[in-house]
DNA sequence: TAGTAATATTAGGTAAGACTAACATTGTTA
DNA sequence: TAACAATGTTAGTCTTACCTAATATTACTA
């Protein structure tokens, strides 16, 4: 029961899948651009993720997400999407201050309140216009 | 321009506010409690508070806020208020979770989002009933 | 008022998560 | 293939924020 990952180990989740998604291969250097962290900040902190068995990763080679990693990593960026989606369009919050401020709620928020918000947000979608819905959330 | 409050120096400030009400007088052992941190944690983090001019504090006596600090104070309890509205009214959050929620949104979330959270909630109050309205959160 | 309980402080540590500088490996290309 | 550029790793530090154990002060009471 001890298994809670920090804010960093998640942002680093989700950095590794929208990378995976964009190139083929995700090497320390595009993690350090990515979340804006030193190359051996990044290579401490694969140590932490592969000890917990989300990633496997070699000395030298690529950065692959693990089967367990892929979930943690898709639950957070759920998050982060249903998260936007709600403060922009049920809230009308700017674009990228929505952005902001998802990945900072996206790593502490209950899964109680995340399951209310997608029910508002969802209601709000069917209701109300959907001349927003290719605003780029849902990247390749 | 280097002026961000942490966290942690947040959740202090709103404590010796709430402590300022409650009683008379606040003392370490009081933050202490209320914090759930050692007292020792606590007297680091109280210097930290005065260095910042939030705080006075002299050796063995008794802590108050300045001007500055309970301004600050005010402004987090502020939001922890709002957020507990929101979460629980509109949102429809149990009460206990939107607490907690609230304790970690308030610190993190921005105020362009914070404003329009308290359109929505200030107009769903004046829309629906209003027979929650003594539910504890203005304490005296 | 001396002794004890309560509270506060000091001293010294730990852990997470970041950094820079230096070194090692890999890959590319003249 | 030798040299250099790009990337990765190691070593050593820093900051924040917490901890325990030991010591000091204050406050209460027998």
């Amino acid at each position: 029961m001890k298994n809670q990952t920090s804010e960093s180990v998640e942002n680093y989740l989700e950095a590794i899948l929208m990378l995976q998604k964009e190139d083929k291969v995700v090497r320390v250097k595009d993690i350090s651009r990515r979340v804006d962290v030193s190359m051996p900040s990044v290579h401490t902190a694969l140590h932490t993720l592969e000890d917990r068995g989300f990633i496997r990763h070699e000395k030298y080679g690529y950065v692959e997400l693990t089967g367990e990693g892929e979930t943690a990593a898709r639950k957070i960026y759920a998050s982060h999407v249903l998260l936007t989606e709600f403060l922009t369009r049920v809230l009308g919050v700017p674009h990228d201050i929505a952005q902001r401020d998802a990945c900072k709620i996206e790593h502490i928020i209950s899964s109680e309140t995340l399951n209310r918000i997608a029910d508002v947000t969802k209601k709000s979608m069917g209701t109300l216009d959907t001349h927003e819905s290719s605003h780029g959330h849902n990247a390749a």
